[in-house]
DNA sequence: TGTCGCTTTGTTATCGATAACATTCCCTAA
DNA sequence: TTAGGGAATGTTATCGATAACAAAGCGACA
């Protein structure tokens, strides 16, 4: 199964060339002076022999490999997918491998992961930032021989690069949406803030920004739910029943705005009129049937570019500024009145 | 800025715990006789050098990698990031890499990513079903010397291992869904058809299951607009105006049906009693505010698990059915009327 | 004619591990 | 006493490339 066709070799390509090992990979990195009619021979070997290279190898002698390894919290979010794929789309055509791993936001699999990807010396490392992070990590982190960098957060920058929004300013921005609405009772409804700091950062903003006008933000969440749309339909039916008083609520998320407008809906609880509803991320999603999401657009694919581009200057030894932070746009939707 | 940390070897490793490199080795990847006293020696070394092994090196010289390669067409449409999500969690806790790439649909892009991943030697690869392949790409595939799977389809069976729906049958549902509604008057609204032969056989499908009650069914797609939310409801626009008759519509994906349900609400032609709508997918997207997509759920995590499994059990010399058929299921929604 | 200097190609050591086999040590049983 | 045998450890070659330097070939010019 896992033995079909012969592995070729340099040497069986230098052999079949009539030249040395070193001229066909000269040759075949575009290396060195050769000479056109011996690089003609040897390109021909190469492929009638259909030599691949052992980038194994490669590296390993090398002391330099093509691979970078990027940690999200989770693949199938769509939220930390489009920066992954920012990524990948810078690094791909220089010729770079992105390998990737899923902490879930836990300090401990994060750990786990830098230490397995560490382990086959990438060019550098990205991770998201917004988490805790153990002193393992940050050991390893502290030995590592490649750039790194934090994504997904500009507000605590850290390692060699940044790049991310401020999530501060995204709670200042939602805060400001209500209060020039005239919105005073307001909520937050989240979960899994105890892992993911980003959102808690973005939550702590909006309650400060909203208590510098006397107002109380309340919060409902919920550590043990995931952050979709179920978990925002339930605990939103918890708030209205508990609180009816309110009147606004921004929510960790798209997904879990759409559970949350779900469940208004149903209750008959008329959006914008009766209740405001601010999202966070600006994904396909916000654009429901009947609903637009007043949400944050968050460039999340840019992000992923940027500190693409950040590594593959690092790589090339160019300075780098210490971070790129993100514009928000907060965009009206019909989930709140327009100002 | 990539030089920081002295990065340790299993000498150095060797030379404090006074033994060889062999016996390092031997301890840390817990092979061979080894006393516990020098285990324990060995591996307090090794902590307090701080030392992480060489992937690269030990890949090399061990002739096998834990590195599996993923190529699907996009990393940022959540169908696919489902399977990659499917196949990580499974590989990476049996301490398997996942690196990906992103072929897009097109087959040259695809040549090249199979070539620069089957370079890195991995101890499998898993290419996404679907789509045309090069010559060259089955070239570079037939003399590959790790198991191959195919991923997201199961009709046309290819490589070592095919995990993934039946189209076809896909297809056939939708059709006997329209049939036991006493629907006739039936559109199909799809994209990039061209380069996805999934969708295109789901099509066909449909298509031929119709025609066999005597159902000509109306195909509205275009090849360059992307398989997304506004592609739908602008092509679903041109088939009301074109083709007021169609009473039942469907779509490639969930998003597409999406965007065609936009389309139909503000034009004031009501769902389910004007219109039927049938998505494909059943993602998270289908339960939408006020809507529930009637559409075809694919068990996308499960299709990654299981080919992840397939392959784990391959590398392990086990023996392993040539396919695995995922699950089909028709979820009724409110887009089209109960049976 | 000899040598300088360029282009082109080859030699050798090395990267950091593992495989395969060799060796040492110690205990047991004849 | 000694051979036999298993447990524990070491030696050597190798994996497939690249770096750094060495050498060969060749023309030009003094």
């Amino acid at each position: 199964m896992s033995s079909r066709g012969k592995v070729i070799t340099l040497q069986e390509v230098a052999v079949r060339a009539g030249v040395s090992r070193m001229t066909v990979s000269k040759v075949l990195r575009g290396a060195g002076n050769i000479s056109a009619e011996t690089r003609q021979r040897v390109k021909q070997a190469a492929d009638e022999l259909g030599y691949l290279p052992n980038n194994l190898a490669g590296s390993l002698s090398s002391r330099k490999s093509r691979m970078v390894a990027v940690i999200i919290p989770s693949i199938s979010d769509i939220v930390f997918s489009e920066v992954l794929s920012g990524i990948n789309s810078t690094l791909r055509p220089r010729g770079f491998q992105t390998f990737i791993g899923e902490s879930h936001f836990e300090p401990e699999t994060e750990t786990e992961l830098i230490r397995a990807m560490l382990s086959f010396r990438p060019a550098g490392i990205l991770l998201n930032g917004g988490m805790a992070r153990s002193a393992d990590a940050e050991k390893l982190l502290a030995r590592r021989s490649c750039p790194a960098i934090q994504l997904w957060d500009c507000d605590r920058r850290a390692l060699d690069f940044s790049a991310g929004p401020s999530h501060e300013e995204s709670g200042r921005l939602v805060a400001n949406h209500f209060l020039e609405r005239r919105l005073r009772r307001i909520a937050y409804v989240g979960a899994e803030l105890d892992r993911d700091l980003c959102a808690r950062r973005r939550h702590l903003a909006l309650k400060s920004s909203l208590a510098g006008d006397g107002i109380d933000l309340l919060s409902v969440t919920c550590e043990n739910r995931p952050r979709q749309a179920a978990t925002g339909r339930f605990l939103t039916e918890q708030l209205v029943r508990t609180h009816p008083e309110i009147e606004a609520i921004h929510f960790l998320n798209d997904a879990m705005a759409l559970g949350g407008l779900s469940y208004l809906h149903e209750a008959g609880l008329p959006v914008p009129e009766r209740f405001s509803v601010v999202g966070f991320n600006g994904t396909s999603l916000a654009n429901a049937v009947r609903t637009r999401l007043t949400t944050i657009d968050v460039p999340r694919t840019e992000i992923g570019e940027k500190a693409a581009q950040a590594l593959l200057r690092m790589t090339e030894e160019e300075d780098v500024p210490e971070f790129w932070q993100a514009p928000l746009a907060l965009v009206q939707g019909n989930t709140t009145v327009a100002a």
